[in-house]
DNA sequence: CGCGTTTGACCCGCGC
DNA sequence: GCGCGGGTCAAACGCG
């Protein structure tokens, strides 16, 4: 398959025709302040954020924690061509239009899948994102004290994989990478989703 | 027993 | 070619 780009996974949810937003409420989303340790880098607001491209690139951590502020949870949402780079040595990056978050291809090389980081101030390294994971690996990190962790979606046909490790400055931030799109929709999200979707169709019956 | 985690070994790309 | 660092594999292990 090598060379050749994955097909595009239908999209997880419904949308609101008007402005092509999912349907939620909005309201139940962890705060998106800048923290101290975020000023070096670029801040996402929730209005620059095109949901659709966020959920169909995996992104559902924005789902966690739901104000959960016992965690002090504070998201900051990196998806750029400088990832590759930002992996390596967790700094942040250049914030980049979430239109552009897809898989590229390099001259003779494989091909990249898309990738999507988001800094998380949190004391919890593992953010329920919705997902199913499972480890399949950890590294120590060059010039860093905190492993990096490597899970897998446990989904049989999905391939989507995220890295977990602490900033390195700031250890009180963790740096989630995803890699790939899920082809199948968020189990956690469509349960939460399935009594507010029942009641607008018995409202749409009036 | 099934599933998830741990962890050392292995592989691969890159820079020198 | 060699060494280093990042990423993955897979056997062993733990837990419910």
């Amino acid at each position: 398959m090598e060379g050749q780009e994955p097909p595009l996974p239908p999209p997880p949810l419904p949308l609101n025709t008007t402005n092509n937003l999912p349907l939620f409420d909005t309201r139940n989303f962890p705060p998106l302040i800048s923290s101290q340790a975020m000023q070096d880098t670029p801040q996402v607001g929730s209005a620059d954020i095109d949901w659709v491209s966020l959920l169909t690139a995996s992104n559902n951590s924005i789902f966690n924690n739901n104000n959960n502020s016992a965690n002090n949870n504070l998201m900051h949402m990196s998806s750029n061509a400088s990832l590759t780079s930002m992996t390596n040595n967790v700094n942040g990056g250049d914030i980049q239009n979430a239109n552009q978050i897809k898989g590229k291809f390099r001259k003779g090389k494989k091909y990249e899948p898309p990738r999507i980081a988001f800094h998380t101030k949190s004391s919890e390294d593992i953010l329920d994102d919705g997902y199913k994971w499972r480890k399949y690996g950890q590294k120590s990190v060059k010039n860093s004290s905190h492993p990096r962790s490597y899970y897998r979606c446990t989904h049989h046909t999905c391939n989507v994989k995220k890295q977990i490790q602490r900033h390195s400055k700031d250890t009180s931030i963790v740096v989630t990478t995803y890699e790939g799109i899920h082809n199948h929709p968020c189990e956690k999200l469509m349960e939460t989703l399935s009594p507010l979707l029942r009641q607008l169709q018995f409202l749409a019956r009036f």
